[in-house]
DNA sequence: CTGTTAGCGCTTTCAT
DNA sequence: ATGAAAGCGCTAACAG
């Protein structure tokens, strides 16, 4: 790799002068700066990011701490986040935290370690997690730029986007109370993990609001896979009184879901509405067509990417919340129960 | 930050004391160790990587290119990717290049820039991208480690490893042949690009092996999405002669063909057998569950990062090939054709 | 408009 | 076993 040096020489210099013709940090004349160019083009020389950072502290790289890139939730904000960071001439750093919190600590050092100028972190827990919390904190302190997205700390003084998931819930309740349904259930995740929180809460909020039977039996935890919603789903129609119709934490969890009635010859929509979330691209597609709570999950990696270049250049703005909306896709797995 | 400075005064060595104990470069009596440790405990320091790289050329970062990160298929192998890297204590820059030769050069120099140690690299096409394919050779020439996933260079003098996709497509057909079918199509993205050549060429390969006939009207090309093979499989019904079943390009094409037929009222797979390619999650759940060629998505970025990091640690090692297997996932969407 | 000098955080000879 | 000094590629005053 040619430097600085080699091209200043080449065009007879000073490296200062190469500089400025790279940063337009100062004017030069026209015939200098085209001789450095040339002298450049000729070595193939790139400035070295590694070289101007120990200086200026810009790395043009941010660390994106996520849960499972496989995860077409987290894929969408990724490509989201990577878009919009590209086109201002930054690159990010991935990494998987699995939901462990020791993992989440582990990852952020790591990207740390590597003079990245911010982090755009989905939180595994929720003010809930002694060890990550502690070291974000930390990072915090440091005054490092960091934008949380659908999860935050415990902490309103930080930047953040949401996607209103419990609004995005609760309207799935109204929208299946209206059908009739009055026995609802919700197959959810670790309730008190990482995005389901919000998730279960809308549930729950709506079913009060619609002074509708809140019945734990009704209300089932599950891994967040289709096998997961599968299983939830069995369990759910081994019941006496099953429901009529359900609220999933997740389209995989639904589609799950979809595979238990199918197996079960219980047929969708006519005898079990089912609701899912996020609206993965797959939920267009499945027979019948998945009614689900889409998630703005490229937005708001977008949104979040652009916060945290804002505060990267003005460290001392306020802090910004963003929600953007969640909003129901009514397609062909509800419809009003069996009479 | 504290630096390696503030670390040697309070523990009252030099710097490079402090950077021998943190590298194990050379031994270090047990006394000033502990000293060093503490010091650099009570001030939270983590040695730079920036510091240390501009000497060593050891950033620890490798750059991945994929196509898309939304794809499952690029999602799983950046897992892969992930995981076996950061074992090794390295992480990733990921951008994506939507199969633009121009983005494809744009995004690899603005990650050379960031001095990663090395590429793995999913090209977009095959030879047949002048522009790519020359900054790709001269990052090469300069001795850049590179791991090539899927598609390679025209050179067999490459580390790259592939999944036989072209036999995959072979046995798909074999298959459909073996059931009886004699009119297979083939819905293919483009064939010149990308993945989709191999499985092109295993199509056609297996076709004339069987001596099936090789109608240029079966061989539609289509978006890779979804909504492609819809159209796709739209114009193949609205043929004179529509064939009896047809391999596609990819899980989400196969999904796509099948809202085709469903929207026709042509049964599957009764009327109408539908292959998909890579297996992706959701394959596995549509109804009926979809028959498809499975890619080791995750072991070949697995794969790439094991050759990779070799080739960092030996770059003179003679460069090495790897190829997994590709296999029929028979389930539902196959059958006999109609009498 | 351009050159000189020092320094960013760390490693690496070369001494001791 | 440890320290001093130079240097990695670049930027940022400070001169001129």
């Amino acid at each position: 790799m040619a430097t600085i040096y080699d091209v200043a020489q080449r065009a007879g210099v000073s490296p200062s002068t190469v500089s400025r013709v790279f940063n337009k940090t100062a004017a030069i004349s026209q015939a200098t700066r085209e001789r450095v160019l040339a002298a450049a083009r000729e070595l193939d020389y790139q400035p070295s990011i590694l070289g101007s950072a120990l200086t200026t502290k810009q790395t043009f790289i941010i660390g994106l701490v996520i849960t499972d890139i496989r995860n077409p939730y987290s894929s969408f904000l990724a490509r989201g986040v990577q878009d919009t960071l590209f086109k201002e001439g930054y690159v990010c750093i991935i990494c998987n935290t699995d939901g462990d919190p020791r993992r989440e600590v582990h990852v952020l050092q790591e990207i740390r370690r590597r003079g990245v100028n911010g982090f755009i972190i989905t939180p595994s827990f929720a003010g809930r997690n002694p060890e990550a919390d502690r070291y974000i904190r930390q990072l915090l302190a440091h005054r490092v730029p960091i934008a949380f997205v659908g999860n935050r700390l415990d902490d309103p003084n930080v930047d953040y986007v949401t996607s209103r998931a419990q609004d995005g819930a609760a309207q799935a309740v109204n929208y299946l109370a209206g059908l009739g349904h009055r026995a609802i259930g919700f197959i959810g995740g670790r309730y008190t993990q990482g995005v389901a929180v919000g998730r279960w809460l809308g549930y729950q909020e709506a079913m009060i609001a619609n002074r509708l039977p809140l019945c734990p039996e009704l209300m089932v935890e599950s891994d967040t896979t289709s096998e997961g919603g599968e299983q939830a789903m069995h369990r759910l129609l081994d019941l006496p009184n099953p429901p009529s119709a359900v609220l999933t934490v997740n389209d995989l969890v639904a589609i799950g879901a979809m595979v238990a009635c199918h197996r079960r010859g219980v047929s969708i929509p006519d005898q079990m509405s089912i609701v899912g979330f996020d609206n993965i691209p797959i939920a267009a597609l499945t027979i019948p067509a998945l009614t689900t709570v889409a998630q703005p999950a490229y937005e708001m990696g977008a949104k979040a990417a652009e916060m945290l270049l804002r505060r990267c250049q003005q460290p001392d703005l306020p802090p910004q919340q963003v929600h953007l909306r969640s909003s129901l896709v009514v397609r062909q797995t509800t419809a009003p129960p069996p009479a």
